[in-house]
DNA sequence: AGTCATCACTAGAACGTTCTAGGAACGAGC
DNA sequence: GCTCGTTCCTAGAACGTTCTAGTGATGACT
């Protein structure tokens, strides 16, 4: 048997191997390993140096199939949704430092989200984080009763208990929008809403009792729309098609106003001159320079704060103070809303 | 309400709790929920029925544990990358049919190559897969030495031996991009470069023997860029200030060609009665009716299917024909190309 | 000197699977 | 009757970890 680290594909060396070339038992090499106390400082170097020398690397499987804990989050996905890319990069930089690892499964096309569910409990993870699901309640309260649940995004009202919902306050937002247009004089403004998408019943809401309370209730618009450019630049053309333009339009989200722009740009409406625009989400989308969209921001550091936290709390056995986590949005203004022409 | 079994957080049931259930022995709920042979037809219906009542799933991580070969594939992608996402969806519609599992790990702020796939290894994946690795050929060759390793997008000469590439042919995409262009009747053709993104060098280059082989060496331009839209924005921006403009520009991806779109609409330049745009990947967003950009279609399907097919192949043993794999670009023309006004 | 802690370490049993050997029951062939 | 095959099933050993319960030392405090 060659001594030599090299190690070939196919078999990975285990603590065994470190064991013996470093002369004490695996259970040692395991406290090494897991950096706890009960080694000597000669050995725990012995240890480490063999390690290095075979290329040792622990077998996350083993460990956590020993170890009840498993310090798994599974956190479901949308590929297509670059929001949930910029959530996914909030919730590494959260659950990380807090000693727990993430296993991800995308929802994709012919990949629902039963499938990807159903994944990451194989997986054993402890918990699930759920982006913008769209799963059925009863689905959810059926995951529920098995091992905490966060959703992210989607309100669940009683629906299925036992669900833990972090969002933003999207009918909140919908009316600092609003009030932003008002101050600046607007008076037609219409609202390009996102359909049966997570948080659009919200903020449609939002957008109409944001407008009664300024006295506009008669010249509420609201345009089926949904979450891709593609419906925002339909609500678009439908508007410049109307017998009468609004001069500020609110679209559910960045793609949808991505989409509203292209469209007034093509028909040489001015932004903001002709018509002011305004987003939601603050993606990376809006703060692109070319872009640069008035939007609602969500906040995304404390929506990930909060979403981990629960699900590591409910983990924990801390008591929750149950019931949603409703996370405050924030206007950003950039260059898409002015004055009326 | 839901039929579900008092299996309160914290313990799920095992094959042990399955087998008491229905009489049988452990292995043989295993054979059952492997669906092997060497169980009768009642048993079988007993076993399944108990599991069923009990909720039981099995835990892949004590399975892969026992089994010596995991079925898992490990990918590793960039979370805001566009592209990568559809190249994920790709690798999911192969991968399971074939009877492997995916492993994702993501790189994010804060979250590097080493980190992803660090967490893949430990993970007990079987082979990486890797979207546009950036890190250095030396450590791709490490990995190599571990476990198969294929590269997606970015090419690697000599610098890493043993990991497999698969790549679109991007100086052929860059000419075919031109020839349609020249044919158009442009001679005057610039092009904003992807600085050393993966590929950006191939399609560089391509760009310039394309403009040589119709005699128009002298109209070369290229504009420094990079993968974003604002990098397109920033070439475009270029573009107008020069003396003489070019007629046609040739984006590195999708997104830099957004950027370029916007860009010139907002300087009142008609795309493509002023300036004809092409951009490169044939992403989600080129599709987009508002958009609708004349782009060189990567063949995701193709890739994909090779990426995966490749792993798998070296893992079970099939001597491959090493090299680059390398899959022909398409033109897909559409609205953002016409003759020169 | 005798008890008691503490420290460095180890043996061996988990964890939830799959895999390797079988064993019991039952016919069939000689 | 005795072997031989099947078919259906089981006991028990892996897999690579961590955890529990120790064992000897060493030294400190009565």
């Amino acid at each position: 048997m060659p001594p030599t680290p090299a190690v070939p594909h196919g078999k990975r060396p285990t603590l065994a191997d470190v064991a013996a070339r470093a002369g004490v038992s695996t259970a040692l090499v395991s406290i090494v390993m897991r950096d706890a106390k009960g080694a000597g400082a000669a050995t725990r170097e012995r240890v480490l140096r063999a390690a290095q020398e075979i290329g040792y690397r622990p077998d996350a499987r083993a460990r956590l199939l020993r170890s009840h804990r498993s310090h798994l989050l599974g956190v479901q996905f949308g590929l297509q949704h670059p929001f949930h890319s910029d959530l996914l990069e909030g919730i590494y930089a959260v659950a990380e430092p807090a000693g727990y690892q993430i296993a991800l499964s995308a929802v994709a096309a012919g990949r629902g989200e039963q499938r990807a569910t159903d994944t990451l409990l194989a997986d054993r993870c402890e918990a699930l984080i759920l982006l913008g699901p769209q799963a059925p309640a009863a689905r959810l309260a059926e995951l529920a009763a098995q091992l905490p649940v966060v959703s992210v995004a989607r309100r669940l009202r009683g629906s299925a208990p036992g669900v833990e919902v972090v969002r933003t306050a999207d009918d909140e937002g919908a009316r600092q929008a609003v009030d932003h247009l008002v101050a600046l004089g607007h008076r037609d403004i219409a609202h390009i809403d996102g359909g049966r998408a997570p948080g659009a019943a919200d903020r449609r809401r939002g957008y109409r009792t944001a407008m009664s309370r300024h006295g506009l209730a008669d010249r509420v618009r609201v345009l089926p729309g949904g979450l891709t450019e593609e419906d925002g630049a339909a609500g678009a053309r439908a508007l410049l098609e109307a017998t009468s333009r609004p001069t500020a339009v609110l679209a559910f989200n960045d793609r949808s106003a991505t989409g509203v722009l292209d469209t007034l740009l093509r028909a040489r409406v001015p932004v903001p001159g002709g018509i002011s625009v305004i987003g939601f989400d603050d993606s990376h989308l809006a703060r692109l320079a070319h872009i640069n969209l008035t939007t609602v921001g969500q906040d995304i550091p404390r929506l990930t704060e909060l979403a981990v936290g629960r699900a590591i709390a409910r983990l924990e056995g801390e008591k929750m103070p149950d019931g949603e986590a409703v996370v405050a949005p924030r206007l950003v203004v950039r260059g898409t809303t002015a004055e009326p022409g």
